[in-house]
DNA sequence: CGGTTATTTGAAATACGTCAATTCAAGTGG
DNA sequence: CCACTTGAATTGACGTATTTCAAATAACCG
């Protein structure tokens, strides 16, 4: 469960029955293959956290065109959000292996009285996610593929957890990544090349290694969000 | 009130006595002009019912462009969203002159028993809200221009209330539509002329008449979110 | 190693954007 | 009622971004 902690304690400090609650959860631990849905549209199912492996929310239209909406890193989680319809909209599917735990006990406390360190985590963490899908929807409208790519490299970046790292994973195929920004797998690829031969960014094997994160960060437009999630207070 | 309890009612049923603190709600009612920033990214302010006229949420970047998130329409509100973040990103904007209500009050009750019919009310129009955002992601991402306008025109008319109605009012700007659609104003009038000339619909001195409005969906690709809102259970 | 899936590249088509000008609609003040 | 503005809608010509089609590597996996 240390990745889920790892990032719960980004948003909130959580108290020591809370961490023993989380390391609890892992007892339920299930393993999916790449290429799973675990969250049907229109379906409900509970809250789950992502102990490895990526995940994406996505809607496949009748002709096959594929708009993905977010990923889901190793220790964040989906499925959450009180509201059943905003999850009727999307499918959650396994981009990787992935290996989950179920998260509905996080909210058996729900009743209780102040807001526990690990509901306000949770919740942070779900104001992050919406305030990504506002960046997301200006990165499809009104973004270049070049700072389309960017933008979403610096995004994975910043949550990849060292924000500091030159390289960081990014298990993404580029059909992937350009089913996630709006664009032909073909000229996603060649932006990439042109990031690559700019010197910016590299995207291989897996890994990105970014070589100038002056120059990405000013190539993106947008400042990601999350920028100013240093620490929590 | 009207147009707010009109729309609330689409979504639960009200008592009577909420039926009367909304009423009270109206004692309040401020009017802004077009063109008038009433909630500006970063700053927080009480969450409002529109009553009149239009609004919309968006982000302007650094070099002039702009997308647009949402439009609110009369009887809808904004600035709700217990997570104050949501709303840190974007700005909301008057597009025509508009008359507002602050709408804390409807919280006010918050600590009670059961969900009131009004909150449930709110927060039915807040899951659609966002339900919406996702159909907004894909139609940016990717549909095309063409299917673009299709969609949204299709949504308005859902959201203007009378679903079978075949005009409603559509006062918006071309530029307004556009920079919704991450489109140009000089292609967005085009695709407007091609749906006109299809016999789709016409968009003319602020009313939208649909013509033929199986053939529009078709056209959209996307079944708009709230298709399904017909009546409350 | 062979078979499959991802990446990369080229050439051609098309969708969409930009620039620039014209028309149209709706005031506004004389 | 008529110039005269002003902002929006419309159109043409042209440039560019992005997609599509097709094929050739390159990486991966059993």
């Amino acid at each position: 469960m240390a990745p889920v902690l790892r990032r719960l304690s980004r948003f909130a400090s959580l108290s020591a029955a809370e961490i023993e609650l989380v390391r609890g959860l892992g007892v339920h631990r299930r393993r999916w293959r790449a290429g799973t849905m675990l969250l049907t549209e229109g379906r409900t199912s509970g809250p789950q956290f992502v102990l490895s492996g990526w995940v994406c929310g996505q809607r496949v239209l009748r002709d096959g065109r594929r708009q993905i909406f977010d990923f889901v890193l190793a220790g964040e989680g989906f499925g959450f959000g009180a509201r059943a319809e905003t999850h009727e909209r999307q499918a959650f599917v396994t981009l990787t292996a992935v290996d989950t735990v179920d998260a509905a006990a996080v909210f058996e406390d729900a009743g209780t009285e102040t807001p526990s360190g690990l509901r306000r985590a949770v919740r942070a963490m779900l104001a992050h996610e919406d305030a990504r899908r506002f960046d997301h929807i200006v990165r499809l409208g009104r973004l270049t593929a070049y700072e389309k790519a960017a933008h979403f490299i610096l995004e994975m970046q910043q949550r990849s957890g060292a924000a500091e790292a030159r390289s960081f994973p990014l298990p993404l195929t580029q059909e992937t990544m350009a089913d996630a920004l709006g664009l032909s797998v073909v000229h996603l690829n060649r932006v990439l090349r042109q990031l690559r031969a700019a010197n910016l960014v590299q995207v291989r094997g897996g890994v990105a290694i970014v070589h100038d994160p002056k120059a990405l960060a000013a190539a993106s437009v947008l400042p990601p969000s999350g920028d100013d999630l240093a620490a929590h207070p």
